[in-house]
DNA sequence: TGATATAATGTTAGCGTTAACATTATTGGC
DNA sequence: GCCAATAATGTTAACGCTAACATTATATCA
């Protein structure tokens, strides 16, 4: 029961020898400190292992030391690296991470006077898909003068600060990947249609071909869903296609994961008789046999980027908000086995 | 550029023409308000949307507001669950839930002294595996007199509340369903040895097959490790026992979904020619085909009643926090095709 | 009815920090 | 070596709320 009592910027200041002010710009990093006492200051708060309190910190002064991470996403994978890129950032420095769940509501809309907006005073917002795209959301936020920084939005690029990938040229290059291995039937899965980076996926691949200069005949371009259920349905149909393609590009994944399963039980070995390639790198493409040759999407990095940007607003060029992604390939994609020449 | 000033227990106040500390018990809901008087506070919440400043309580008040959520758990869907469930009680109750991560130091222990801890007084903090089975962590909690609740803890049941599900119960019933299927040879595939539960569930297997006066050859027990990798490696040897299972037992979902596939690229119909049942009831579990008999647990459910623990320590008897899991049937296991007389 | 208990409300002083301003030390120029 | 400029540090008043105590209204009982 003995009440340890917390170490308060009062008893590093009396450590040493100094006003509680010289202290707090110590910890704010200003400017105008003598570097003899910062030292001093500095020696202080490691002996008492001092830690500001955040709670004080943001009812006193302007800024807040919290961030704000609101999603809706069922994805755990995302969000769980969407968590570790804006906790490390917050760890680093000295921020805490509030996390909100957002829930639409029956009539599809989300609820908007959350706590999380109103009480508590965080310097920011970061909004990963699908929230980044509610605008219910984002014009409460922008009402509400709070700070947000959105993640992969698929619309309204201008209404406030994001960071990205280039889905597109992911696609495209995931593609020519294909081409240049020597594919010339290559089939594709597409993704959700309510899910914006769907469509710049599929907009890569015909780009890519059309460069090429080969043909999508309309039966290669199934509709997926996403899950691995789709995939499997959509493979099952490409597979037994008359002439079938030598290659399949899954939006994602799951549905690459599917494919691959569903071309085993069709006595297809893959790569050798089926090419198959998916989007996401989640870690389910390299837990499977044979292991996934995708797009790894820099979801962590994107998150701390968001996170930087919150804490200070000011130091980064806006324009650097597309982060690369990598092509990362492993062993589900070869040349086909058999070329037919065309 | 707008400042548009928060609200505050003044406005509601003045508002409602009583003092902020009538207002103060009316949010804290303390005893000792006329209810007529409640019901003007109320209203003036309401019609003002007033949102306590959480920063502001915790700074004042003895409580605080802010749940603790620490974590070292690369397992996505596992975290994302935990996060549902404590995100979900404390916007219920106004709380704010702060998440931090942990990370293993090159010597194998983790740092202590993270900014969680010292800097903002949280009211107690979730400790999910693995960090509930880290000494150093529970004990740098203890010392700093932070009440914590520990989610499915394999070591010191006595050292602090905890809730959890029954791992051993739960591998017992899962096996003796598959004996009343008809099982008899039943194959095991073991979870990870640094995982307490791995322990719990192969001795429930024991227990039910032992009770059923049904023999486990040792080859039939294979050690795998979580992975899907390691369930393929497993389910790969067990079927290529010349006297093979009829039933494999994962203990996961990762591994019954590589076993699975195993048994397909052998020619094997599941659930016809082979049972597999996993563990855990991931996402995966269902989205693979055949779905997934397996064990749901109540991970959510766990996170929600440590979340309660820690608003109102009063307020709940303390025994009941062993959360009942379910054993999900889907299509994966079925009596065996064909019967051996034994 | 008055005294007394008790319910309902109000007042004041912090909680630990930073913003804004005040003061003191140090530097540089002549 | 003196004065102004500037750097370094200190003082005080919030921030929005609750704990603890103070006061006032209402109910209870002899």
């Amino acid at each position: 029961m003995v009440k340890k009592d917390n170490i308060t910027i009062q008893d590093v200041a009396d450590r040493a020898g100094v006003s509680i002010m010289t202290v707090s710009r110590v910890m704010s990093k200003k400017a105008n400190v003598k570097e003899t006492t910062r030292r001093k200051i500095l020696g202080a708060i490691a002996e008492l292992n001092y830690q500001p309190n955040a709670a004080a910190r943001s009812l006193a002064g302007s800024g807040s030391y919290f961030l704000g991470l609101i999603y809706d996403n069922p994805n755990a994978a995302y969000l769980s690296q969407i968590l570790m890129g804006a906790l490390h950032k917050c760890t680093e420095n000295g921020y805490h991470l509030i996390v909100n769940a957002f829930e639409r509501k029956d009539d599809g809309q989300y609820e908007i006077d959350t706590n999380l907006i109103n009480s508590s005073k965080v310097s920011g917002v970061i909004i990963p898909p699908p929230l980044c795209d509610a605008p219910e959301i984002l014009s409460a936020l922008t009402k509400a003068n709070i700070p947000i920084v959105r993640i992969a939005p698929q619309t309204q690029p201008s209404h406030s600060p994001f960071v990205t990938m280039d889905d597109h040229r992911a696609a495209f290059e995931m593609t020519e990947y294909l081409i240049e291995l020597g594919h010339r039937k290559i089939g594709f899965i597409k993704g959700h249609p309510g899910h914006g980076a769907s469509d710049l996926r599929y907009d890569g691949l015909r780009a890519a071909l059309k460069k090429h200069d080969i043909p999508l005949p309309q039966n290669y371009v199934q509709q997926g869903y996403f899950s691995y259920k789709s995939g499997a349905k959509c493979a099952e149909y490409l597979l037994n296609l008359a002439e079938r393609p030598t290659a399949i590009f899954a939006s994602n994944d799951d549905m690459a994961a599917a494919t691959i399963s569903m071309a085993q039980k069709h006595g297809l070995t893959v790569p050798d008789d089926l090419s198959v390639v998916g989007f996401d790198d989640v870690p389910l493409a390299s837990s499977i046999w044979p292991e996934l040759t995708t797009i790894r999407q820099p979801i962590m990095a994107m998150a701390e980027k968001a996170s930087e940007f919150l804490m200070y607003p000011d130091s980064k060029a806006e324009k650097d908000n597309i982060l690369d992604y990598k092509l990362i390939i492993r062993k589900s994609a070869s040349a086909p086995l058999k070329r037919i020449s065309r």
